[in-house]
RNA sequence: GGUCCUGUAGCUCAAUUGGAUAGAGCAACUGCCUUCUAAGCAGUAGGUUUCAGGUUCGAGUCCUGACAGGAUCACCA
């Protein structure tokens, strides 16, 4: 039983006793002490105060009499209006610190039998990936993480946008201006590649729109029937009836840009257990669409197109399939629901989209709960928000997109300078120090960017936006760091940290203590996290830790510490602290070096 | 216009899900390296939580209405 429940039931006893009532210990919350007052939880009996009959300070005196008889973890408790503060008493701070670092692995609870999905990233093959998919990118792959330590079995998911209008256009563009420009070629890399002719799609497409509209035809008419707008239109009808010469271009087109996503993905760290093509699934859930017609889902209008009708939901009618009897967006991501559904039988599935699509997931979830999909209940939409720059939105026609290559080597170079600016590359090799620049550069930027709640929109201002200092990756890594060089010296003079080492330890610090409390509470903020599929309460939480230790750092001293058994105690402190912060980044997605 | 999201220190974000005197970081200022990494620590200053009502022992948090910003409302994806 943990130090809370264990006194939670107590107060439990405490009602029944007390007051003759019961109370469910689920009901009952401890929260923590503010700093202010002494103590390390606090119970406000405020809402008890029909069941005690008494004012709120003798409800919490008399609750607090009871519990420092009757709970052997408190040692004494004060009142403050109702706000009942109980002091945990140091051996039972010793006993947890001794659970936490007899446990085999840290940051993993057992399995919960359960799979979910995370599908995440997602990007269209016309165009390099940007800042926008690296808030993106980052969160899902630490939300998958995350959820696999709190004992999901998870498989992550990218589903690829590979096919479509948007991805001819390009092609139009490689086909007339492209010279069998190759990557190799050009040196660019091959989503760049792709993006340069989606650019120069564009740029032609406007010029020929305002040719168009200077020969007298109005601009409506002018996009619709500018040559290279038909063109790509006439590029998709032959890819889907597979004309040869247009699939091998897009094959080697497509092919290109992989490879430049490979490199990127590998850059940011980030991994897929399963590809989802949506060339492969553009077809799919149209034997939906008709399973929903005979349950009574769905309807069909006059000229035979397919609708839902969600307005008793708070919605509208949606429609689901054209009266051409050709897909929309939704009907393929019905069929996407049931096929991932198909391979692997999970039973949540969590789609890591942008909250500009707030309404489509809204639509797409109640149709398949109305189809009475299993999986329906597990459905959910992680909504994340816009990342703005100070201009305001990213614009790629208008060049404001910050690229996402171009941003993580500035974020390199960052890193190395300011590295080399404090002078701390003594004894690094150059590998050492190039890995080192790289792990503080993306640990900078994913930290920032995972640190906000993924449901707010965030600004990114690239002047200012990354520090090294404060409330950042590199703040907490350095923290790491710290606690590395102390190990290896105390690995170095041979010093023991084990449990029996500090075993004759009696009274202990209060930033012991603190430290102690917050190191407690990881696996409770993991739990958290994975429950909001929110990242930053576990980067929050990184950052708090890190501050505890560094405070504990400054106040006390180890290696000048003259009893042994506190020094290996302090020892242990660091360890477990270390190995925390550790795992920690780890579930963000962020390296710590060893030396910094 | 309908629907949804957001509004907290000059700036970027928190606030244990309704709890105490709203906290961190950046920027500014003051101390601390002859001791384990100063990318650090301690401190000062900075607030009518956009506004107006309401609910109750208690509201940044919930409800109503304004105001401001954003998203969305295609037989596009």
């Amino acid at each position: 039983m943990s130090l809370e429940q264990g006194i939670l039931s107590s107060i439990q006893q405490a009602f029944a006793e007390l007051f003759n009532h019961e109370v469910v210990v689920e009901n009952l919350q401890l929260q923590p002490t503010r700093k202010e007052f002494e103590g390390s939880y606090t119970f406000v009996v405020f809402p008890y105060l029909k069941v005690t009959k008494l004012n709120p300070e003798a409800s919490a005196k008399a609750i607090g009499d009871y519990l420092v008889n009757a709970s052997e973890a408190v040692s004494a408790y004060n009142v403050v209006k109702g706000f009942l503060n109980l002091v945990v008493n140091q051996a039972s701070w010793l006993d947890i610190f001794q659970g936490l670092m007899s446990k085999p692995q840290i940051g993993q609870l057992p399995a919960n039998g359960k799979k979910v999905m995370v599908e995440y990233s997602s990007p269209n093959t016309n165009k390099p990936l940007h800042l926008g998919h690296l808030r993106n990118n980052f969160l899902g792959y630490s939300v998958a993480e995350i959820m696999k330590a709190t004992g999901y079995e998870v498989i992550k998911a990218n589903l690829v946008n590979d096919r479509g209008i948007h991805i001819c256009k390009s092609m139009v563009a490689y086909k007339h201006l492209g010279n069998g420009e190759t990557p190799s070629s050009s040196g660019l890399k091959g989503d760049h590649l792709a993006g340069k002719y989606y650019v120069l799609f564009d740029k032609t497409y406007k010029t020929q729109i305002s040719e168009l509209v200077a020969q007298g035809i109005s601009e409506e008419d002018a996009k619709k029937s500018a040559p290279w707008m038909l063109e790509a239109q006439e590029m998709l009808r032959l890819w889907e009836s597979g004309d040869e010469e247009i699939v091998g271009l897009w094959k080697l087109m497509n092919g290109w840009v992989y490879e430049g996503f490979d490199a990127t993905y590998q850059k940011m760290g980030v991994n897929f257990d399963k590809f989802y093509y949506e060339s492969d699934t553009y077809l799919l859930g149209k034997d939906i669409v008709e399973e929903g017609l005979s349950k009574g889902v769905f309807f069909k209008k006059e000229n035979g197109s397919v609708w839902v009708d969600l307005t008793d939901e708070g919605l509208d009618e949606k429609l689901v399939l054209r009266a051409d009897g050709t897909s929309v967006y939704i009907t393929q991501d019905m069929g996407t629901a049931d096929l991932k559904y198909h391979d692997f039988q999970i039973d949540k599935s969590v789609y890591v989209v942008g909250n500009e699509q707030d309404y489509h997931f809204d639509v797409l979830f109640k149709i398949m709960r109305k189809l009475g999909r299993s999986y329906g209940e597990g459905l959910y939409h992680l909504s994340y928000g816009m990342v703005d720059l100070p201009t305001g939105k990213m614009k790629s026609r208008e060049g404001t997109v910050v690229d996402a290559d171009d941003l993580i080597q500035e974020m390199i170079d960052t890193a190395e300078s300011h590295t080399k600016e404090l002078g701390k590359i003594d004894g690094f090799t150059e590998g050492q120090a190039a890995e080192l620049y790289e792990i503080l550069g993306l640990g900078a930027l994913k930290y920032f960017l995972l640190k906000v709640d993924p449901k707010k929109r965030m600004l990114f201002n690239p002047q200012e936006s990354i520090e090294f200092q404060g409330n950042t990756g590199p703040f907490i890594q350095y923290s790491h760091a710290r606690i590395a060089s102390i190990l290896r010296k105390a690995a170095q003079i041979g010093v023991s940290y084990t449990p029996e080492a500090f075993a004759d330890l009696t009274g202990i610090q209060d930033a012991e203590r603190d430290l102690i409390i917050i190191l407690h509470d990881f696996e409770k903020k993991l739990t958290q996290a994975a429950e909001d599929y929110s990242p930053a309460i576990l980067a929050q939480y990184l950052f708090d830790l890190a501050k505890e230790y560094n405070r504990f750092y400054a106040e006390l001293p180890i290696f000048n510490e003259q009893e042994k058994f506190i020094q290996s105690f302090r020892i242990a402190l660091s360890f477990q602290t270390a190995q925390t912060i550790k795992r920690g980044m780890e579930l963000l997605g962020i390296k710590v070096p060893d030396r910094m």
